[in-house]
RNA sequence: GCGAAAGUGGCGGAAUUGGCAGACGCACCAGACUUAGGAUCUGGCGGGGAAACCCGUGGGGGUUCAAGUCCCCCCUUUCGCACCA
């Protein structure tokens, strides 16, 4: 097979650069030259980065980048992500692997109708576009994608397996249609997701409040998979820390018990959500949302309350607006009715309070102001009662203020219950509950459904049909995909331009023949990216969304690569659909990816790059001026990958001067590594750079296999160059052997080959190597090498340096202790004192302790 | 308010287990060289001091022969989440 070759075919190198003999002037380091050269072979032979077939036998690695929105441009981001992506590509190539390392395109969103608007171009073809710009940019790079794998999302062949997704989870009761309040602009006349509300305004027109609007929307049942989505993340050991617990808050589990308060005089029953069932003899109001179905009810019949309501419903939406829910000030309304409290048969006064949320919980809370700090701050406001029903077991402790909110009590004046503890209140109080019929345990998550309609045009159509006869009908499957119609007029009224296209609304109905309409609405552009990655393993299957038997072999994900912002979003999503799949039977991992890598912010004069804050730095114009080499390199050496980099455009000319360097160091010598034979006995000379060799070796190795700090590994390489270069003399003198020169020449260049590929397949073949690089194996260290015989070892006095010995590595602790107080400026330091005690740490220090 | 991460020279950052603070790079300074190049090479470069030495990892305490690293308190920054009942 083609891709298996070791040869890199091809090679067409221009002779006139290394048939220079040596009284010619010192060679340039000329980047672009070089990697112009090497880019064109590479893409002359797209199967160097194809991975082996799902059947290999090899052990496997599928790493992989977040695909990017082809918006027409990389950014840093972008390079710092694939930098860091492509050298653990081509490390575990080297060391072996059938490397999967794809790339696609998110390709659906609203820039481009935006575009659409502002340049009068179709969606598709500026999308198009932007892709082979940004394909440029990524191939100037030299980045190792297998390009036969690209996925581009806004095709129809990938995006018919969106819908076909849908219907399967439509046939489960996964997809539903329901009315929910949605992010509108006024301004762009349409939806908003809620990642493009930025501080409650819309994300295109900085001044625009977005408001909220009713529409029937389609939902994904994500909570279906709440509680597993959770446990989940116990297993994710090789995902952040950070990303774990946020996806935890976002899911946010909380157990506790629905009560049900009768109104008095109504046949109604309110439900409410509470954690603190042990405190509800203290419970003195019901607190209901203002949107609460039985507010409504009591606004309908007076009018006055309706206009308070009113208002707390506003404050709600500025507060929202205003993206400070938190903050807003509590208001309320009493509604003039009351409920009765089903353990203690009291009557409470029910309010609708600003601060109560509709759509957590029950959109209703029981208000125990003795032992909750928002029930405290409102019922003092409007003077409602304020009764205590929990006593901390040491009661000189209590704080005299209240709220009082902790759970380590005992409850009082709770009838039967007084005396028990909190927990075990809780416990027997839900049981009672339940036995009574009024109340059960009840488990509550603050993640929601996913809203996955869009009343846009660029994206993915939701196959379904309404039927005036049979309702909702799915699209059956033989008619997929439902084709998102081109050509189509995108106007500044918004809305879905789909809706006025009657070719595509009118259709039939598959159940009864009659006239249907089609749904109008699109899929969130989330849904694109939730599977994207199977079909990176057989993307051009035109009968499955992929195979599993691929997806079998090559799931999880090794290595995932993004940035830390899709933390929740998309990985939630991500996982959602990995689970849905799997119940589906198309697949038996539970989780996508195995290892999340979650890199820094590109940061540039202490802000994050953007266009607003004007500090962005062009891949392009950093290729142009310093190589496609020395710009990822300095992606990878200006911070720890997980941390933010601060690009300083002098870094950049500092890591190509070191290129060049490595250039022509290299090339000074190449000539003589070519013809060079095994070398009998080393030179002291030899010793010492082969062992700071084999330890820039063992360095870099650990580092790939630990903590990727990547910043480390190239300053492990520099220092290696440098000691070389210090040699220069030596090795043209021929004092180190021809042998050892190529031999580290050679490792050098390997150790080069993931962060600066072009420089290192260049330099591969100029010491006279034919195979390709991508495929040699990684250079081996020997410890026995990379062991110092000889050490500096620092003598302290009272734990200050006083003086450094030279010891060999393996000394005694005695010959140690011998050898310090052998030492002048040791001597003249103890002299007159008295050593009250010896610390000596073998190979690291000794320490007099005197007095 | 809650949670997480971070705070080290002029700057980016090193210092896996407590053991020479400042690797590597940038900037800067001095010198060499000249095929004046976005050069290159050599040396210097935390602060104070002539030196011996002293002081230095956000601040204050502590443990230890020894602390950037461990413990306690505090400050600052960044990022999440935020009336979640």
């Amino acid at each position: 097979m083609a891709f298996q070759q070791q040869e890199t075919p091809g090679a067409d190198v221009s002779a006139d650069i290394h048939t220079s003999s040596s009284s010619t002037p010192e060679l340039r380091y000329d980047p672009a030259e070089i990697e112009a050269r090497w880019q064109a072979r590479w893409a002359a032979h797209p199967e160097l980065y194809a991975a082996e077939p799902a059947t290999s036998r090899k052990p496997k690695y599928y790493v992989l980048e977040m695909l990017p929105y082809p918006s027409g441009q990389l950014h840093m981001g972008h390079v710092r992500n694939y930098a860091i992506g492509d050298a653990l590509a081509r490390y575990m190539w080297m060391q072996g692997y059938n490397v999967l390392h794809p790339m696609g395109w998110d390709a659906f969103g609203l820039p481009a109708e935006n575009a659409a608007l502002k340049n009068n171009t179709p969606p598709r073809e500026w999308t198009e576009k932007n892709i082979a710009a940004m394909r440029v940019q990524m191939d100037r790079l030299g980045l190792s994608y297998d390009w036969a794998t690209e996925v581009t999302t806004c095709l129809p062949d990938y995006y018919r397996w969106n819908q076909w997704f849908f219907l399967r989870m439509y046939e489960r009761g996964l997809a539903y249609r329901k009315n929910s309040k949605v992010n509108w602009c006024p301004e762009c006349q349409t939806v908003l997701a809620n990642e493009q509300v930025i501080d409650g305004y819309c994300w295109r027109h900085e001044d625009t409040l977005v408001e909220q609007r009713e529409l029937e929307q389609w939902f994904l049942r994500t909570t279906e998979y709440a509680q597993e989505l959770l446990d989940g993340l116990d297993k994710l050991d090789g995902w952040p820390e950070r990303v774990r617990t946020m996806q935890r808050n976002w899911i946010g589990r909380s157990e506790g018990a629905t009560v049900g308060f009768a109104i008095e005089g109504r046949s109604d029953v309110v439900k409410v959500f509470t954690t603190r069932i042990d405190t509800i003899y203290g419970a003195t109001s019901l607190q209901l949302a203002p949107e609460h179905p039985l507010i409504c009810a009591f606004t309908e019949q007076d009018p006055e309350l309706a206009k308070q309501v009113s208002a707390l419903i506003d404050q709600q939406n500025l507060a929202r607006e205003a993206n400070d829910v938190g903050g807003i000030e509590k208001h309320g309304a009493f509604t003039g009715h009351y409920a009765i409290n089903p353990f203690t048969q009291e009557r409470v006064p029910v309010w609708a309070a600003n601060y109560v949320l509709l759509d957590y919980g029950t959109g209703a809370i029981m208000s125990v102001p003795a032992h909750d700090e928002r029930d405290y701050d409102f019922a003092t406001k409007y003077g409602l009662a304020i009764k205590q029903v929990i006593r901390e077991e040491a009661p000189a402790e209590m704080p005299a203020a209240l709220p009082f909110v902790s759970e380590e009590g005992v409850l009082i004046d709770s009838g039967e219950w007084t005396g028990l503890s909190c927990a075990a209140a809780q416990q027997k109080m839900t049981a009672f509950a339940k036995s009574k019929g009024f109340g059960e345990a009840t488990i509550t998550f603050r993640l929601k459904d996913w809203g996955v309609s869009r009343q846009r045009y660029w994206g993915t159509p939701i196959p379904m049909l309404y039927c005036t006869n049979d309702g909702i009908v799915p699209v059956p499957d033989d008619q997929l995909p439902v084709l998102l119609p081109e050509n189509v007029e995108i106007t500044q009224e918004g809305g879905s331009p789909l809706a006025k296209l009657p070719e595509f609304v009118n259709t039939t109905c598959p159940k009864c023949g009659g006239p249907a309409r089609r749904e109008t609405d699109t899929m969130d552009t989330f849904v694109d990216s939730s599977w994207y990655f199977y079909r990176y393993t057989s993307a051009k299957d035109a009968t499955a969304p992929f195979d599993t038997a691929a997806v079998a072999y090559w799931f999880p994900i090794d290595q995932y690569i993004g940035g830390v912002e899709h933390a929740i979003l998309h990985l939630i999503y991500s996982r959602f659909w990995t689970k849905m799949m799997r119940d589906l039977g198309l697949i038996r991992n539970d989780e996508p990816a195995a290892r999340l890598f979650t890199q820094g912010m590109v940061i540039k004069n202490g802000a994050k790059m953007s266009k607003s804050k004007g500090n962005v730095v062009s891949p392009d114009e950093m290729i142009a001026r310093y190589g496609a080499d020395a710009a990822r390199m300095y992606a990878l050496f200006a911070a720890p990958p997980d941390r933010d980099l601060d690009w300083q455009e002098d870094g950049v000319a500092g890591v190509s001067r070191f290129l060049s360097r490595v250039y022509r160091f290299v090339m000074r010598h190449a000539a003589s590594a070519r013809g060079a034979s095994p070398a009998a006995e080393l030179s002291p000379a030899a010793t010492a750079l082969l062992r700071k060799l084999h330890q820039t070796i063992r360095k870099i190795t650990q580092d790939f296999g630990g903590r990727w700090h990547f910043n480390t590994s190239i300053a492990a390489i520099m220092e290696l160059v440098n000691e070389l270069t210090a040699a220069d003399a030596a090795i043209a003198e021929g004092k180190i052997p021809p042998a050892t020169v190529a031999s580290i020449l050679e490792s050098l260049i390997l150790m080069l080959a993931p962060f600066a590929p072009h420089l290192a397949a260049e330099l591969w073949e100029q010491i006279g190597r034919k195979g390709g690089i991508l495929r040699h194996a990684w250079p081996k260290f020997d410890e026995a090498l990379a062991r110092e015989d000889q050490i500096e070892v620092p003598v302290q006095i009272n734990g200050k340096l006083r003086g450094l010995i030279t010891v060999p590595a393996e000394a005694s602790r005695e010959m140690l202790e011998a050898a310090a107080r052998a030492d002048e400026k040791v001597q003249a330091a103890l002299a007159g004192k008295t050593v009250v005690k010896v610390v000596v740490v073998p190979g690291k220090l000794i320490n007099f302790v005197v007095r």
